[in-house]
DNA sequence: ATCATCCGATTGCATTCAACAACCGGTGGT
DNA sequence: ACCACCGGTTGTTGAATGCAATCGGATGAT
């Protein structure tokens, strides 16, 4: 759980004996088979509790996996940890100023997910509605999570989000 | 080592109990500690043979996880085999258009790496640079990669690679 | 006060993956 | 004949992952 910095400015910390190289270190922290699932299930199905997140995701993670990856997103810069006041042993994970700038990875992620791999049609669809949306729409969708998870303002029913929503639903009442 | 299929054309093949989101299906297929390395260096560093992707990479891959990746990503369609005529047992690997359309993916992790990770400072700068030069410098890079893996032409010394290369070089000699 | 339920995890166990080092047979140049 | 080079393979070890069961504290209804 060794963790690498959450702050942009200091640079030449430098790595011990390691890489050094931008995509080499990014695949060290979030190349493995759920960091990015987890984040995703944050940002755009909006699950901030350790239930939710096990649960309401597609693909099953495992609870100790699920905790494991929360404590390194958390070291690592990603994740804040908050008291819930609705239950005093809840915990609210959000997202912070880096992983919110995850928004265009996850976007080129899913729309070469969409375009070359055998995905499920209406899950797809989200995936190039955003990609085709284009940087000034991700931009839009990196407002509505500051405002959430930075600010704790409620999502608008007109935003990004709500919108692709929409767009799920409707191609699977469609489908 | 079952592998999706290569084409983008023919949907609805519907993975069995998977999950079918763009996401995870391109985590589940690129998201390990090697996948996305080796391909940049196939793009980044032109080591298109085993021995050149085993020793020239900054990281040092063990040989047997550098061919089991191999064997993955030619049989995920990302990779091609072909014989090399300067070496009866030489194999050449070359990027397929699947392989080349992750540009975008690639420098979207690199420029992130850059922003939030201690990397060296010489080899941010070929992912700042790229990340900066936008969509239209990605399209030129992604021509480049079609021309010498797609067709086998020559790569242009006044090219996105050669530019890379040559800020890359310039940051070592001042740095 | 009791009890079922929900909370974020932890434990134990089996399997898979990655790291390290040694080695293989075929090839090509000298 | 020799030897460096070619793309791997083999064997071993420790770490990471997947799975199922379970934990103790908190809460709310009865």
């Amino acid at each position: 759980m060794d963790t690498p910095h959450p702050e942009p400015a200091d640079r030449l910390p430098v790595p011990p004996g390691k890489s050094g190289c931008p995509i080499n270190l990014t695949v060290e922290l979030l190349g493995d088979r759920w960091s990015l699932v987890v984040l995703r299930d944050v940002m755009f199905g909006g699950h901030r509790h350790f239930r939710e997140l096990l649960g309401h995701s597609v693909e099953g993670i495992a609870s100790n996996i699920l905790a494991a990856r929360l404590t390194k997103l958390v070291g690592a810069g990603l994740l804040t940890r908050h008291d819930d006041p609705s239950h005093r042993q809840k915990i609210e994970y959000r997202l912070t100023e880096a992983a919110i700038e995850l928004v265009p990875l996850l976007t080129q992620l899913g729309a070469w997910g969409a375009r070359w791999l055998p995905t499920t049609p209406e899950l797809a669809i989200r995936a190039q509605l955003l990609a085709r949306g284009g940087p000034e729409m991700g931009e839009r969708f990196m407002a509505e999570l500051r405002a959430t998870h930075l600010e704790g303002r409620p999502l608008p029913s007109d935003g990004v989000l709500a919108e692709l929503t929409r767009a799920y639903e409707r191609a699977v009442a469609e489908g």
